[in-house]
DNA sequence: ACTGGTTTCGCAATCGGTTTCAAAACAATC
DNA sequence: GATTGTTTTGAAACCGATTGCGAAACCAGT
């Protein structure tokens, strides 16, 4: 163990010592909060300079009570689409100053809880809720307690929809999405379509099961049930789906899923039954992550512009933290990118 | 908008008054520092539990200059091997009721040296840096100047090796890892074994290369020049890998990507080419990521037990921070996960 | 009951900033 | 040059915890 000379920490005190001005200019010069004659200005900022000063945060957030983070709720990086999210989110803190923390609940109700603590003791100045939550309903009460206490002093911004509790949302356009996909693959001549992955009591996959219903209808196309496959939003959901459809004696001849994990067992189910994409069947998803990259035939997908994404929630959660008027409902409108996997119906 | 009544924060203060005793015997209840008669100590704790009461961390990290934070400077959480060892992370400082700042520098060096003066600022107690980062020849000097000045003071943990900085390792046993891909493949009777993907200027490819010979070499197999295709650790390396590959008088019958991502690739090209995996080609790969089984056929692959050396990694900064004495150098030890896309060799 | 030794406890200082308040400095006016 | 108004400035209080120090309480032991 070396010396613990615990290399003393440079504080205002030092500056002003040797800028010869009161700590108190000091602050106001770093918070240019007064004015301040130049020259004294200068005077502390060439001190300050000198050793590459920077303000202890603890200290600030002790009596400003702001601690210019804010936190993310994430359900698990390790999925693409909250990876890429969270990417943006952080670009866009940075980009005002804030830092991030982030918190992954990895779909444990209890771990969100106590993540929920986590934040609140760290005294984050907003909260941004990306996941998979639809509303109270599904989930346990104590979220729901505890964000409602929370959300009285610390905004919550999420892409979704928590009932009961007050927050901002900025929300993916569901039903424009679906209405892209779903008209690019009628476009292409398919009339059999079928939806594969999502439970449909997620409000977003909800919406985009109801626009494929209208926009079939518009188009004079028969709605058939037995293409509407529900699962989850994993690979094994999409391979179990495809499997059913494949049972079917009349087979969609296109294949919506409703991510690219999804997608990606949709393709290992054909792929394994012998059938090629899209000659066979098409077959398009949401979210674009990275994904469709690795696919072979690589997947077109449904993607929504992280990166604007990222910037609405946390401007939402910054200007709602300092009391601006924030609009209570956003939303980011997806397009289309097209790859390999959808093609023209040949049958 | 309800009241912007600020709800003001719960102190100590609050909670001593209702309990009767003085703030310093709340401060010592909450630390369990000290003994305080159990009486009290009851009597502070049902007040605590009663408004569910959390010391504000900012104070705390104030007084007693530790601010309970561990930062995570990861290079781009969207590869799933960073968000994987990001996440193993977050439950093995969670476990010791620590939080975790991450910070993605998307290999930007700028972002880099910035995001260290951020994690500086932020007052972490220490930092764990995963990334591709091999030792300051191939990096910018500001950040080995940065990340010196650091390190007097924040102890850094890297998964890699930060020349001229002094810091705490934990990393992948790259040697074994090679061994078992080698020896897994030769033992299914394939000879004619070809490396893609990576830079041999990278420390730990650099360590699977020359293992790779060595096996070889007590196998009694020939090395081949030509089997050795560098390239980057994404996709298009595996992509381009390949081609050149394909394009050799003599084929090799398996490939040893140095990721899943390159092998990803590797499978795209050989899948174009309208050969058979493992049939025609067998391909294995590191990192064993979720990649390995959205691919068809399912990748084997390299796992290093994220768990377990993501507690490494935190146990290690932790500790280091408390100035107990941490291994300088730790490794984790990889081993085979088998799926489809190995088998024996045909020809 | 008194003494000596431990525990337990509270006062007050401290951490490193921000901010209020009033005094000091400056400028402008007559 | 005296007076009024406006900027600048520094002293001191404050944010919400922790902690050193000494006083108070407790516990035998005689």
């Amino acid at each position: 163990m070396a010396e613990a000379k615990t290399t003393k920490q440079i504080t205002i005190y030092d500056i002003a010592r040797e800028a010869k001005v009161s700590p108190s200019t000091v602050s106001r010069v770093l918070t240019n909060s007064a004015n301040v004659r130049p020259e004294k200005r200068d005077r502390v900022m060439a001190v300050v300079n000198k050793y590459n000063f920077k303000p202890n945060p603890l200290a600030k957030g002790l009596s400003d009570t702001r601690s210019g983070v804010i936190g993310i709720l994430a359900a698990d990086v390790r999925n693409p689409f909250y990876s890429a999210v969270y990417v943006a989110c952080e670009n866009a803190a940075l980009e005002r100053g804030y830092r991030v923390i982030l918190c992954c609940s990895l779909e444990d109700k209890d771990r969100e809880v106590e993540q929920l603590n986590i934040l609140k003791s760290q005294r984050v100045d907003a909260i941004i809720q990306i996941g998979g939550r639809v509303d109270d309903v599904m989930t346990d009460l104590s979220f729901a307690k505890e964000a409602k206490q929370i959300s009285a002093n610390v905004p919550i911004v999420t892409n979704g929809k928590i009932d009961s509790v007050p927050c901002y949302r900025v929300t993916i356009n569901a039903i424009e999405a679906s209405k892209l996909l779903t008209e690019h693959l009628i476009g292409l001549g398919h009339k059999k379509i079928a939806l594969v992955g999502g439970r449909l009591d997620v409000i977003s996959t909800y919406e985009k099961y109801i626009t494929f219903r209208n926009i079939l209808k518009q188009n004079g196309i028969p709605f058939k049930k037995e293409y509407i496959v529900e699962g989850g939003y994993n690979h094994d959901a999409g391979y179990a789906g495809i499997k059913k459809l494949l049972a079917l004696k009349e087979r969609p001849t296109a294949i919506i899923a409703i991510n690219d994990f999804s997608a990606a067992g949709v393709m290992r189910g054909l792929t394994e039954a012998g059938l090629k994409i899209p000659g066979d069947m098409s077959v398009v998803s949401y979210d674009n992550t990275y994904i469709t990259d690795l696919l072979v035939p690589k997947l077109s997908s449904i993607d929504y512009d992280y990166d604007t994404f990222g910037k609405k929630l946390v401007d939402s959660a910054i200007d709602a933290s300092l009391k601006k008027d924030v609009p209570t409902l956003q939303t980011v409108t997806p397009h289309l990118v097209l790859r390999e996997s959808s093609g023209p119906c040949t049958k």
